[in-house]
DNA sequence: TCGAAATCGAACCAATGAGTTCGATTGTTG
DNA sequence: CAACAATCGAACTCATTGGTTCGATTTCGA
């Protein structure tokens, strides 16, 4: 046993899950249970990593007994993905309605870009991609679906934008699906790489991004804005 | 303990003889064989990573009988660490050199950030930012190490020629250092995160590095350039 | 209150893997 | 050739871990 572990009993709460409105009688899944089990699953992980991780210690975290997480899962690789599925479901789920459509496009651009920007940089968000190139080279797919999954959503919200912007006469792209993927990825210079390689152990103040992100918009603008929005020259 | 450095007279004498012939005797460290023990454990390692790497993997590997190998090396994690900062060296040597003098600050610009982002992209970097973020939480510093490591490098030249540019009255610039940085990043926009997370699965064309590092250069110059050498004006 | 289903928990199993031991082998030096 | 050091290689130790088993215990509907 690693005696690293803290004695956290204190787990044991969870297991009043009684709290939730009594489900008659559940065969193999009973949500709460599955959800108690993810939790400690993910703590975990998140901690140790795939490899490192033990099961042991899952189901201590957890408050479960071995037995019953192995009812629920077939093994840890199943968990393992569960684990990292309802996390990417938790982190990408609302990104769209980020998109507010109203005021300038540099506002518009300028806030979603941030908000990306917050996400993208934030501990669930770096240790998801932690935790999907630990086991790259035997599961590749996971680690595409990471940046797949994000992309996709904040792509696509972001392309229905420039479309109607496009339509309006205000912005000039030919593929408005390529210049939203530039523009997020534009959006994360210098502040995802250093974050994912622990180089900034904390998220980037809202200063730091906002003076990325305006690089980025400003750039963005420039290349695919008409005359009205260009440089609003500031000073 | 294993017989390190200790004062032992015919032993070192010995291994002092070993100057100019090619191969005399050697204590418990002959570089040769030394080379060999980390070739075989970089292929394991990048192929499996850390932890799923087995030493008797590697032994296999390197054609290195098990013992010998821990004549060389105190366990896996030394031998992990040697690896890597051998891999480290090989990639980031040379960087300096690619800052060529002559041209235009565009040109210069464009050919040192396109060399820079075809080697960050390589099979080489990419796994090892792999084997490091596998790692990452047991070993941080071993991901920092990575991340300033070629940054270091790059963005010390980098800083240099626009320095110079700037005494030169071409560029102005508050603090170069920040600028370089800012440079490099911007480069990577739209190529490394794909590849990081296997999304790619071979480096980025010769085309497409030029159009990133070409939209770089452009923002770039459109910040930092005075009037000369602002927009190129196409027409 | 009864009984079936779900869960607990602790022992158990098989496999794996890091690191060690030690006698056999090889190659170098004198 | 003889002495010797480095290496080989295969067996071995020991700890860990994923996963299983099974009887004891709890839960909850009827």
């Amino acid at each position: 046993m690693t005696s690293k572990d803290s004695g956290d009993d204190a787990n044991a709460a969870a297991k009043a899950s009684s709290a939730s409105p009594a489900n008659r009688r559940a065969a193999g899944q009973d949500p709460a249970k599955r959800e108690q089990i993810l939790d400690g699953a993910e703590r975990v992980f998140t901690r140790d990593g795939f490899d490192t991780a033990s099961m042991n210690d899952i189901t201590r975290e957890a408050g479960v007994s071995k037995s019953t997480i192995y009812v629920y899962f077939a093994d840890k690789e199943e968990l393992f993905e569960a684990a990292l599925a309802r996390r990417q479901d938790l982190i990408f789920n609302d990104i769209q309605s980020w998109l507010a459509t109203d005021g300038t496009e540099e506002d518009v651009l300028m806030s979603y870009g941030c908000s990306l920007v917050q996400l993208l940089c934030s501990d669930l968000v770096i240790q998801a991609h932690h935790l999907v190139i630990g086991v790259i080279s035997r599961k590749p797919e996971l680690a595409r679906m990471i940046y797949r999954g994000g992309r996709e959503r904040g792509v696509m919200a972001l392309k229905e934008y420039l479309d109607a912007r496009v339509a309006e006469g205000v912005l000039e792209i030919g593929d408005t699906h390529l210049a939203a993927g530039q523009f997020i990825e534009l959006c994360l210079t210098g502040t995802f790489r250093a974050r994912l390689l622990a180089y900034h152990d904390s998220p980037p103040s809202e200063e730091e991004v906002r003076f990325f992100v305006g690089a980025a918009v400003e750039m963005f603008l420039k290349c695919y804005g008409t005359e009205d929005n260009q440089p609003p020259k500031p000073d």
